[in-house]
DNA sequence: GCGGACTGCTTACCT
DNA sequence: ACAGGTAAGCAGTCCGCG
């Protein structure tokens, strides 16, 4: 099914195909700049705003009011006022609105005074950054092929084409499932559609001379000198680049596989650093953001190299580093964002270090230095420098270049270039789509505020202290081991809620009178009966894509591996859209924030799910379990099976499917706590304690061990078996944990420090406390890293792993957490290996 | 002054 | 700066106790 993209004959003196990556503005040009990818994926092709597109706000004062207004007409930005009517979504009806044009955008806001902004007291359309504006309006597609007229520097889309396999299976989406917005759908399958091409790029990595090796370089105070730079690019080719320094003697580096360079002098250094970056249409950096590029820049200009001849900008207000002529992509904010960490990447690594991240992703990590970077021969310096810059290389393009390939549908789906999506959280893209499609409608973006006072008010009451409103339901499980249970859940519940049932900030408490009586579930709230909601198709049609599309795709055999593999990632990509679809609505930050969306999303994902229990009942199924839109049968037959889902989806509509059999599940009395064994023998544990990354490994171990014991049970009298191997199994464990004998490391917890040390005003938890001996002992631990300590005897009670001694390990509190970690999958089984004696001295058996 | 009951903080998890 | 719900361990506080 492979897809193509079709132009018109091209004669290449005057016209080439290229990518849309990016959108820049140019302050000197006072306009939007686009950068293309070329069509062999080597080079960018710039080209300047033809179009004279201009920054502009809305106002709903007449063309005459705001002409008269002196502050406004004078504002040095100002340029003209044009009359335009949009469609206002809140109040359904047509507005007339002046368009505020000016000549920069820091004319518009951004700054407390001299912006229309601050002279008007209500606009609109006001904070929406200028190239995103300019993509809007122009209805550009990022991620997507244009035609390049190079002689009068005009660009035009190509129009797209599909296979005919995927023409058909859309034919037959809109025929046989009830799509929410067909022609959305459409839209969204042909751009995904499109080939991905190889981008060419290189990895930067620098060093700067230190010292001391607690002391880290800052890019705000450049006080020592860039030593070193390695590129690596996507086809191979290395180059390290080293500064001559006294008393350092060259050494051979013939079996090096890397280009070296020497240089006397830093300047020139960073010269032949700024002649590489120029030559690659992206360059790709582990936290080049804040660091290297603004280091670099920084460094140069100390050196007199006057501004034009360096190709970096760092940006005005937060911490970016842009570049002059490529694209600049910092791998660190990227792997940092939690969508990308826990939906694409399925939580595999916990720390967005370039180690960490490295070590989960590829097997391999940073070079370990025992010396001060300055003091490092020039080999050990080249080796150091030139493996961050391979592992960073390697981290856009092993598993077929993914994070670059999911950049691109990420780019698709949300109609931002790539640095909103390198830099920028899964909130961010669902706005840019929003703000992208309200455009496309000639709608009027509504304020934050706009949106608060009609629906700001919540009616349900949360069951946590602080939060906004009630969420999902969790039933209280019914504890002990049961065999033959059947697992059922809804596809996606809530992005499906927001399809279905029409929930969008303007359908919500809409303004007809007619359509109050179309409450929801049992809340004061209506929904809309005469318009399809904007963000409810949107959701809808993305839903519609993944389920009914991308998941089928991706797991129909009869394609070729290298297919299946693409649409997997578009799934996720897709998956990522929609796993906080829901929540975005429910978060203050964003601009489309509706609680009363967000609260009748959750009701009726509670009406959903209780409604299903209750049918369940109704035909004498034992439910055991459920949390949120998950029901679990004991022992059900498959006409229930059918009947729950029939029920579902003639009821509300909703797909609620058959997710997985347990040969049987073992669970306590807490929720959210459970293990089951599939009939192939795989063991799913939720939540227990010892599968928590932050117990000590010797309890996960043991854990696993025993789990994997109790994995080849068939029936109760099997416990028995089991309970003895068991028994044998933790004696043995026990006896090394009480002689000293297990490693210190597997007795360390790792406990994710969240914010720096003093920062932990209210309380001192254990993990702070060891980070604080820490820090007086030659590691000063820093925010988001892990902490790892043991547990000790004494008034500290912990300390640092690599700080403590066997003979100092607390054996009491060890046994106890061994105790209360068994204490939740053997209690239920009734097994009372652990008995107790008063002192808890524990463990009788032995 | 001490200890148990309680609340709050923090982290990691589930959906 | 996507949401709320749950479990666990510990820190810190309150209250009763001749």
């Amino acid at each position: 099914m492979q897809s193509q993209v079709t132009s018109e004959k091209i004669n290449p003196q005057e016209t080439q195909i290229g990518l849309l990556l990016s959108v820049d503005y140019d302050g000197k040009q006072k306009k939007a700049i686009l950068k293309f990818l070329s069509s062999d994926g080597n080079s960018i092709i710039v080209i300047p705003d033809p179009y004279e597109h201009k920054p502009y706000c809305l106002s709903n004062l007449t063309k005459d009011e705001l002409l008269k207004i002196n502050e406004l007409t004078s504002l040095p930005s100002f340029d003209h006022i044009e009359e335009v009517e949009k469609f206002d979504p809140l109040s359904q009806r047509p507005v007339k609105m002046s368009k505020i044009v000016v000549q920069d955008p820091l004319g518009i806001s951004g700054k407390p005074s001299g912006t229309v902004k601050s002279v008007l007291k209500e606009v609109w359309e006001a904070d929406i950054p200028y190239v995103l504006n300019y993509i809007y309006d122009l209805n550009l597609r990022p991620g997507h092929y244009y035609e390049l007229n190079l002689t009068n520097n005009t660009f035009k889309p190509i129009p797209l084409s599909i296979s005919q396999e995927l023409e058909a299976r859309l034919k037959q989406m809109s025929l046989s499932s009830h799509l929410i917005d067909s022609a959305l759908v459409r839209d969204w399958a042909y751009y995904l559609e499109q080939p991905i091409p190889e981008i060419k790029r290189a990895s930067l990595d620098i060093e700067v001379y230190s010292k001391d090796p607690n002391v880290l370089p800052n890019a705000e105070t450049p006080e020592d000198k860039i030593i070193s730079a390695a590129f690596v690019d996507s086809s191979g080719k290395k180059i390290i680049l080293l500064l001559k320094r006294d008393n350092f003697s060259e050494v051979s580096f013939d079996k090096f596989d890397a280009t070296v360079e020497f240089f006397d002098d830093e300047k020139q250094l960073l010269i032949r650093i700024f002649q590489v970056i120029n030559s690659y249409p992206m360059i790709v950096t582990y936290n080049g953001d804040s660091f290297d590029l603004p280091y670099i820049k920084n460094r140069a200009k100390l050196l007199g190299i006057p501004d034009e001849e360096i190709p970096i900008k760092i940006g005005k207000t937060q911490d970016t580093a842009d570049l002059r002529y490529g694209v600049h992509i910092d791998l660190y904010r990227f792997f940092l964002n939690r969508s990308i960490q826990i939906y694409a990447f399925s939580g595999a690594y916990k720390e967005a270090t370039l180690d960490a991240v490295s070590n989960s992703l590829l097997g391999k990590g940073k070079v370990v230095v025992e010396k001060p970077i300055g003091e490092l021969s020039y080999d050990a310096l080249a080796t150091y420098c030139m493996n961050d810059a391979e592992i960073t290389m390697e981290l856009t393009t092993f598993n077929d270049s993914l994070v670059i390939k999911l950049m691109l549908l990420l780019m698709r789906i949300s109609r931002a270039p790539i640095e909103e999506i390198a830099r920028h959280a899964v909130s961010s893209w669902i706005r840019s789509l929003f703000l992208a499609l309200h455009r496309e409608r000639n709608m009027l973006i509504p304020n934050n505020e706009d949106i608060l006072k009609v629906k700001g008010e919540t009616v349900t009451r949360a069951t946590i202290k602080g939060k906004k409103y009630q969420g999902a339901i969790v039933l209280s499980p019914k504890p002990g081991a049961h065999f033959n249970v059947v697992v059922m859940d809804f596809a996606s519940l809530y992005p499906s809620v927001i399809a279905r049932f029409n929930l969008s900030y303007e359908t919500v408490r809409c303004p007809h009178e007619e359509c109050k009586s179309n409450k929801v579930a049992d809340l004061p709230h209506w929904i809309c009966t005469k318009v399809k909601g904007i963000t409810s198709s949107a959701i809808g049609a993305l839903r519609d894509l993944r389920v009914a599309l991308y998941v089928p795709l991706s797991k129909d055999k009869s394609l070729p591996p290298k297919e299946r593999k693409r649409y997997e990632v578009t799934q996720r990509a897709l998956k990522v859209f929609l796993n906080a679809s829901y929540g975005v609505m429910g978060a203050e930050s964003f601009q489309f924030y509706t609680p009363a969306v967000a609260e009748s999303v959750t009701a009726l994902g509670r009406k959903i799910l209780t409604s299903v229990i209750e049918e369940a009942q109704r035909r004498n199924l034992e439910v055991i379990y459920g949390d949120t839109d998950s029901v679990f049968l004991k022992n059900p037959k498959k006409e229930d099976i059918d009947a729950l889902t029939n029920f579902a989806f003639s009821r509300f509509g909703i797909q609620l499917n058959f997710d997985k059999k347990y040969k049987y599940t073992v669970f306590s009395k807490r929720k959210k706590n459970y293990f089951g064994v599939t009939e192939d023998g795989i063991v799913d544990i939720k939540g227990l304690i010892g599968k928590k990354s932050s117990t000590p490994d010797y309890v996960k171990d043991l854990f696993f061990e025993v789990l994997k014991i109790l994995s080849q049970v068939n029936n109760e009298r099997e416990f028995d078996e089991a309970t003895k191997n068991i028994e044998a199994l933790l004696k043995k464990q026990v006896e090394l944990l009480k002689k000293r004998q297990v490693p210190l490391e597997k007795l360390a917890f790792n406990i994710m420090m969240s914010k720096d040390i003093e920062d932990y005003k209210k309380t001192l938890p254990q993990h702070i406390k060891a980070a604080i001996m820490a820090s007086k002992n030659g590691h000063m631990p820093k925010a988001g890293e892990v902490i790892s300590y043991v547990k000790i005897k004494g008034k500290t009670g912990v300390k640092p792993t690599y700080l403590a001694k066997p003979e100092e390990v607390d054996v009491e509190k060890y046994l106890e957490i061994l105790k209360t970690t068994f204490e939740q999958i053997l209690e239920p089984l009734g097994l009372e290996l652990l008995e107790e004696k008063k002192s808890s001295n524990l463990l009788d058996f032995m």
